[in-house]
DNA sequence: CGGATATGCTAACTTTTGCAAGCAGTAATT
DNA sequence: AATTACTGCTTGCAAAAGTTAGCATATCCG
């Protein structure tokens, strides 16, 4: 058995289907794009499976997140790489940008942010 | 311009492999550290069987490797990953955003970046 | 020559993954 | 009410992951 899921697993299945629903997709339609089975993407999202790196990555694409991201979620991944990515602060520090258009990205970040609390 | 690739279609397996070697390990110890059975180590190393997820984190810790670098030998992973303080990284590591979003942000950015080219 | 001991590999077995098919509930048409 | 078309969930099974026990070879020591 070895590692199993005692313990921080506790969460991909429920961030996966946050993000299915944030991009408004049935459980058939995720499947059906990541090539895998609709009873199955239940499971995983119930936490009553362990998908497999591949699965694992199929998600990630058909979600189109990093793959850092999900594995990370996973407790697999150290978040050193997944979880430092602050928008706002990478839009700030871009020197590519006007000041005008730093504010309407952050704007529109935040506008995005705030919109998915209240649908929560 | 390509940038030089270290090991470019090295299996994972025998990556795992030479990994050990290197350091001077035997299968059982390896296996012993990564809390898997010397038998499905040797079958990993030689490509016959596909570890999940936490076996290959294991195995990561276990040969002191990134988990990212073991990922991406597995094809997991996109090896490009250094670069830090991007805006569009930063948005697709986002896991507060949907897909659509994340999509809308970045040809937002990208517009931008694109007409402040043109007015150089 | 034994006999420990270490190496990697094979075989038989158990457990988990992942899928096809079907079930129950809801909402809209007819 | 019946049909159609969605939604997510459950069941039973094939296939793959992963383990325990054991085989064969090689090295080292008395």
């Amino acid at each position: 058995m070895s590692a199993k899921r005692s313990g921080p697993d506790l969460g991909l299945g429920e961030f996966i289907r946050r993000q299915r629903e944030l991009g408004h997709l049935s459980v058939r339609q995720l499947a059906d794009v990541c090539g895998i089975s609709n009873a199955y993407l239940s499971q995983i999202e119930r936490g009553l499976r362990n998908p497999s790196s591949f699965v694992l990555k199929a998600l990630a694409d058909g979600l189109e997140l990093s793959a850092e991201t999900l594995y990370a979620q996973a407790g697999i991944l150290d978040p050193s790489n997944g979880e430092a990515g602050d928008v706002v602060e990478a839009v700030r520090r871009d020197p590519y940008l006007s000041a005008r258009q730093r504010e309407m990205l952050v704007e529109m970040y935040e506008s995005f942010r705030k919109v998915n609390d209240a649908a929560e």
